[in-house]
RNA sequence: GCCCGGGUGGCGAAAUGGCAGACGCAGCGGACUUAAAAUCCGCUGGUGAGUAAUCACCGUGUGGGUUCGAGUCCCACCCCGGGCACCA
């Protein structure tokens, strides 16, 4: 058969009408007759076109998807939409368009990229986080929360822009200022909001990461715990000078607390502003609104006297009360002891602001310095510390604490760094909190059975004031569940971290219209088997998923407690050497490359610029190798399909060459995913077969053309689907078996050795498989140019490292 | 500052204690062609020696170490990227 060129556009056009017909082709048959495998990609955010990283993302997880169905797995491979969020609604205000409308078009477009690009996906399954299909259940286990008490409401700060009067999300704070007005340094206001309790999971989520050591990246393991950030110390109660109040204080050095020389409040702190109330209070809004606006990188330590002094309850000891900025509200309790003799941070404030410095801790091998000039942080032995002095600082602390909580002014304690989750939002685009506000009955849940609270369409888009929902009547006014009166709705909507926490789960069941999903369907392929995204998700997304999970697996909802058994996280695109980003408008788009050089090529070249978990810098001189090999490929399977044989000459050497790429493809599968060198593989191959191809027996060559093909479906689905049909078979590439490794065909004949002297590389011997030690020896000795380098010396040591290298010691 | 990655030809990279630079890009030379494109063949880390086949030396950020043998392991340092950043 004459060959036929490579008409990549034809092929894929045709192909991609066909699949697109076909919602069966990639339907996960899900009746236990075959293994399952989940395969999950992170959902985009349906920003309008594709990007690279995507791109990237999806390449990964498609190969990934049609390997595992050669390999014979009943494979789910779903894709949805994470289509609620703030572009969405800025767009609106910009371009007059309705939040929904931009995104349902956004999506379409997107869809019809992916389709293009031949990513099997089950379109059937198919999620759009902004449907109230869909987010009801966001609802419905928010309300469940709810009942648990793991949804709560408390009063907390937001970024508040005086000029529009509305509230701003971080980011839209732009070097502290509103990013519509740019001159306007944004304020913080107090708001009731709405809060998951996560840190109730704390220990969970540290826990259960001994289930993920095997199959998520050491990295991000890390950085969760980092993030949840455990920390073990006491609590401990000052006295407010002349009154009985307390206040509590979190340290872990309670060793150190004949040290401390002052207590020191955050600016939230409700303590803060009580003590002042006076002329200090505009000083303290300052400090708050300060805050907001930091850039961390240069904050200084600022701080003032409140005037106050209160009494340290191990000693009775006077200190002064402070305010300062670098006191965190949002950890431990929002107070802390100052000991700048033993802490870097106090040291310096302190330092700072005249406050003395009492050393009370001595180096085990150490004196006590006088006024020393730096903090001595590390543990050791007490000194000035009443009854306590000559403990370590490590019986002190533990004994410190028992005392405390004898007496009742303290006790042990854990903190963590973690925060409970603050879900609310004053925004129009996502999910409404189902809740009601009624005057004589307080709170209320929506209750289920008027679920979903939908998001009405009729609102209107100026960014100004309160949120579009808040201002919207027809919504806010309702009934009270409990009462009947006249109550208000929630206008706060959630958080967009929500929506992605678990439509993994609802993939499986997508449709269900009685709850979230039926346990009994979803439960079989969970945990996910592949999990892959971008390591920018390796904190908040991740970790918001694993709470959700063991939340539902505590309704009954899920037999799991992690809900990923497998993470991947792939490198990012770069372009020079920067993350590509809207702002910086350097975002490729990779319409242009499929249209010049098609699908498979562009995913060919994502996966062979580097290996999957590397970043890589966007470059696309290479990208013309790619098309030649696959156009090479292409021709010559087609021209030697079903051609005459030669004489068979080359058969042994082509396909030896065949079954090594099998099993090199194959290992990089199943091992570590490098499928830069998988391509490499496939490369060489097509070198080899080109050089051999006129000594092919008809056998070969078929042979060599089908296993090829084979090798290529994952990588190229839509050359390898053409190439197939032309070989004459039916049924679609990669529901065929995995091709096998012939390891007898794959042998070579003889092993070439590198012969060493002193680790110097001085020749090559080739020696049968299976020589015997001695003959490798002798033919080692023999090697002319070894002889050069042994002659007339000793030999002291022969190493032999089977099938290796040999390496001569000489003296 | 702390915690992760990473540093190899002109470029993307390969090599999981055993032949450094597979594969691809770019470059150079050749075949085909009226010519070009496409395609095919060959060369391509540096220096030096040889008519040549070849051979020697140097070479994986820097400096030390372990080893018969180190890009790979250990120690110290430099540079780049990412994450976290006053967490008491």
């Amino acid at each position: 058969m004459p060959e036929k060129p490579y008409n990549h556009e034809e092929i894929e056009l045709k192909l991609s009408a066909e699949w697109a017909a076909n919602p069966m082709l990639y339907r996960a048959a899900d009746d236990g007759s075959k293994p399952r495998y989940y395969v999950l990609e992170m959902l985009p955010y349906p920003s309008g076109r594709l990007h690279m990283g995507h791109v990237r993302n999806y390449s990964i997880g498609d190969t990934l998807a049609r390997y595992m169905w050669m390999k014979g797995y009943d494979v789910l491979h779903p894709m949805g939409w994470d289509a609620f969020g703030l572009p969405a609604e800025n767009a609106a205000i910009k371009n007059k368009m309705h939040p929904g409308e931009w995104t349902v078009s956004n999506i379409a477009h997107m869809k019809k990229q992916l389709m293009r690009l031949g990513f099997a996906y089950d379109w059937d399954r198919e999620i759009s986080t902004c449907e109230p299909d869909y987010y009801r259940w966001n609802q419905w286990l928010f309300l469940r929360m709810y009942e648990k008490g793991l949804a709560y409401r408390k009063s907390s700060l937001v970024n508040w822009c005086p000029e529009c009067s509305t509230v701003l999300a971080n980011e839209q704070v732009v070097d502290g200022c509103c990013w519509r007005h740019e001159t306007t340094p944004v304020e913080q206001r107090e708001l009731d909001q709405w809060f998951l309790r996560i840190t109730a999971y704390a220990d969970q989520l540290l826990e259960d990461m001994e289930q993920l050591e095997a199959g998520w990246p050491a990295q991000v393991l890390t950085m969760q715990r980092n993030w949840i950030g455990r920390s073990e110390g006491a609590e401990v109660d000052f006295t407010l000078a002349g009154t009985e109040q307390k206040i509590r204080v979190f340290t872990t050095r309670i060793d150190t607390i004949y040290g401390a020389t002052c207590v020191i409040l955050a600016p939230e702190h409700p303590l803060s502003r009580q003590l002042c109330a006076g002329e200090l209070a505009p000083r303290l809004k300052a400090m708050v609104d300060d805050q907001a606006r930091k850039d961390p990188e240069q904050l200084v330590k600022e701080g003032f006297f409140t005037g106050h002094h209160a009494a340290n309850p191990f000693n009775g000891a006077q200190v002064p009360i402070w305010v300062g900025n670098f006191v965190l509200w949002g950890y431990g309790t929002g107070a802390i002891m100052a000991v700048p003799a033993h802490d870097e941070r106090d040291f310096e404030f302190c330092t700072k602001y005249g406050i003395p410095i009492a050393p009370v801790i001595r180096p085990a091998d150490g004196a006590l310095p006088e006024s020393p000039a730096e903090a001595f942080t590390g543990d050791g032995v007490m000194e000035n510390s009443g009854e306590w002095s000559g403990l370590t600082s490590e019986e002190g602390r533990r004994r410190m604490a028992e005392r405390a909580e004898a007496q009742g002014f303290g006790k042990a304690a854990i903190t963590y760094r973690l925060k409970d989750w603050g879900v609310s939002r004053q925004r129009y685009w996502g999910t409404p909190i189902p809740m009601i506000h009624c005057a004589a009955c307080g709170i209320q849940p929506v209750p289920d059975d008027q679920l979903p609270v939908v998001l009405p369409r009729d609102v209107e888009f100026t960014g100004r004031g309160q949120s579009p929902l808040a201002k919207l009547e027809s919504f806010v006014k309702c009934a009270c569940p409990k009462c009947g009166g006249a109550a208000r709705r929630e206008t706060d909507t959630m958080d967009t971290f929500v929506d992605s926490s678990w439509y993994f789960f609802r993939y499986v069941d997508p449709r269900n219209a009685e709850k979230p999903f039926e346990p009994a369907v979803v439960n079989p392929w969970f945990p996910v088997d592949q999990y892959i995204g971008g390591v920018t998700h390796a904190i908040m997304h991740l970790l918001y998923s694993r709470f959700w999970c063991k939340v539902m697996r505590d309704i009954g909802l899920v037999s799991v407690d992690e809900p990923f058994g497998n993470l991947f996280t792939q490198g990012m695109v770069q372009l020079h050497g920067q993350t590509m980003s809207k702002s910086k408008g350097n975002i490729v788009d990779p319409d242009e490359m499929v249209v010049k050089y098609g699908a498979d090529t562009c995913r060919l070249f994502t996966l062979f610029a580097a290996p999957p978990e590397k970043n890589m810098d966007w470059n696309e001189s290479s990208v013309e190798g790619q098309y030649r090999f696959l156009s090479r490929l292409f021709r010559w399977v087609s021209r030697n399909q079903d051609a005459g044989g030669g004489d068979g000459s080359t058969d042994a050497r082509a396909l030896r060459k065949l079954h090594q790429t099998i099993r090199k493809v194959t290992a990089d599968f199943d091992n570590r995913w490098h499928f830069n060198t998988s391509i490499a593989a496939l490369m060489e191959l097509m070198n080899e077969l080109q050089a051999s191809e006129s000594g092919l027996s008809a056998g070969a060559r078929r042979e060599c053309c089908e296993k090829l093909v084979l090798l290529l479906a994952p990588f190229a689905p839509f050359a390898a689907e053409d190439l197939w049909a032309g070989l004459g078979h039916a049924g679609p590439v990669f529901k065929q078996p995995w091709p096998e490794c012939d390891e007898e065909l794959a042998r070579e004949e003889m092993l070439e050795i590198p012969v060493q002297v002193n680790g110097k590389l001085r020749g090559k011997i080739a020696v049968p498989h299976g020589a015997a030690q001695a003959e490798i020896e002798a033919a080692a000795q023999a090697e002319p140019n070894v002889q050069t380098h042994t002659e007339g010396k000793a030999i002291v040591k022969l190493i032999v490292v089977p099938g290796k290298m040999v390496n001569i010691v000489v003296r």
